[in-house]
DNA sequence: GTCTATACCACGATAGAC
DNA sequence: GTCTATCGTGGTATAGAC
């Protein structure tokens, strides 16, 4: 093969065995011969596994989240003085994700897929690792979310977060589990994100959960 | 060891790290001495792994499945003629899983991770399993779903039944990710139901979204 | 019914030729 | 910069003693 270009090769073949088979699920071997490169070569690029997995993840979320950041800072500017609307924000948090899609980016997809798999990774130091490159956004956006609806608690907000993190990393993630419950395959992913809105900004917007109501359930 | 209680142990063993490492993570080896079993006596029980995972399911999934049904069928015949209100559908699916741990059954924590972490797992063969076991139980509950909401159309419907389900999933996964976003502990897991329901509750009820809205986003 | 011993294979990682 | 060869580890699964 020729020079240098195999480490990009590299990445695109980790993206998408990744995505399909987990990281843990996805052998240096089968990436190296699916990058039609050497297994052995990839230690020329990477001293060990999860440096090759931060690259991959890295060289995504990057741009993603530079994306995100201005397309926040843009929708505060426009609502000025009055914080960000919901819409918004969650608007500069999606809609980057689903571009990256549209844009018919080559491997798009699949690191969506695998993204939304991750946060369910048995293995935490993905996680931890994640946190650690890419935590400040979480953060910037939760303080947004927390301005948008002054009347949630801290911790409210923070659970309803988790909640709506959980439908759009199944969103992302769905390809097997979709078909179990909806029964066919699924439209455009700029569809998905058409549908997931509206969920999301009436869940946000649901009268808080009284402290204790005793309502048949658990 | 004695004879015969080896297969439960092995079971329990099995949940507590399948939930903990994920299903592909947990090696037949640290199951058995996990479970003060040897790893060649798992063999004796089951041909393969795959039929360990099974049991490990159907275990748990078996009285679960049951129970969501009798209180399925106890909301409505409760408000027959009308059909059952979408809280009482979404109690019926969700509240027995919260009684698992509520109760303190041993180990059922550990399945609600492994069961909210399994819809995101790589294999494929494991959600098919799923399916064909348990596939009965999500259409009884989307069937429902529909009669409450008569308004939504069938593919409506169905998206957000798997928005939700992706909130549930990950609300029952969450361990490491949920320090991510909140950033401390979570409080109870009734305490979670309380604030899972309303969020869910308002998301299916909102209004759907229109079927070409260009809001700036993509 | 449970154990030990082991076959066999794929994994991550290293060394060194080219 | 890329390849082949190989090491040690640990995976699933089997055979057979007890």
């Amino acid at each position: 093969m020729a020079r240098g270009e195999s480490r990009e090769r590299i990445l695109d073949a980790a993206e998408r065995l990744f995505a399909e088979k987990g990281v843990g699920g996805a052998s240096l071997r089968e990436i190296g011969s699916a990058a039609e490169a050497n297994a052995g070569s990839i230690y020329f690029h990477w001293k060990v596994k999860a440096e090759l997995v931060r690259d991959v993840f890295r060289r995504r979320l990057e741009p993603l989240d530079a994306e995100r950041m201005q397309r926040l800072a843009a929708a505060e500017r426009e609502s000025a003085p009055a914080p960000a609307s919901l819409e918004a924000v969650l608007d500069a948090l999606i809609a980057p994700m689903f571009a990256l899609v549209e844009r018919g980016e080559r491997g798009g997809a699949a690191f969506l897929r695998l993204l939304g798999r991750t946060y369910n990774e048995p293995d935490r130091s993905l996680v931890r690792m994640l946190h650690r490159d890419h935590g400040a956004t979480v953060e910037r956006f939760r303080d947004a979310l927390g301005r948008a609806l002054p009347e949630l608690s801290r911790e409210q907000l923070a659970v309803r977060f988790h909640f709506a993190l959980g439908a759009l990393a199944h969103t992302l993630a769905s390809d097997a589990s979709w078909q179990l419950v909806v029964g066919r395959r699924p439209g455009s992913r700029s569809q998905w994100l058409r549908e997931l809105m509206p969920f999301l900004v009436a869940g946000f917007g649901a009268p808080p959960a009284s402290p204790r109501s005793e309502r048949g359930a658990a």
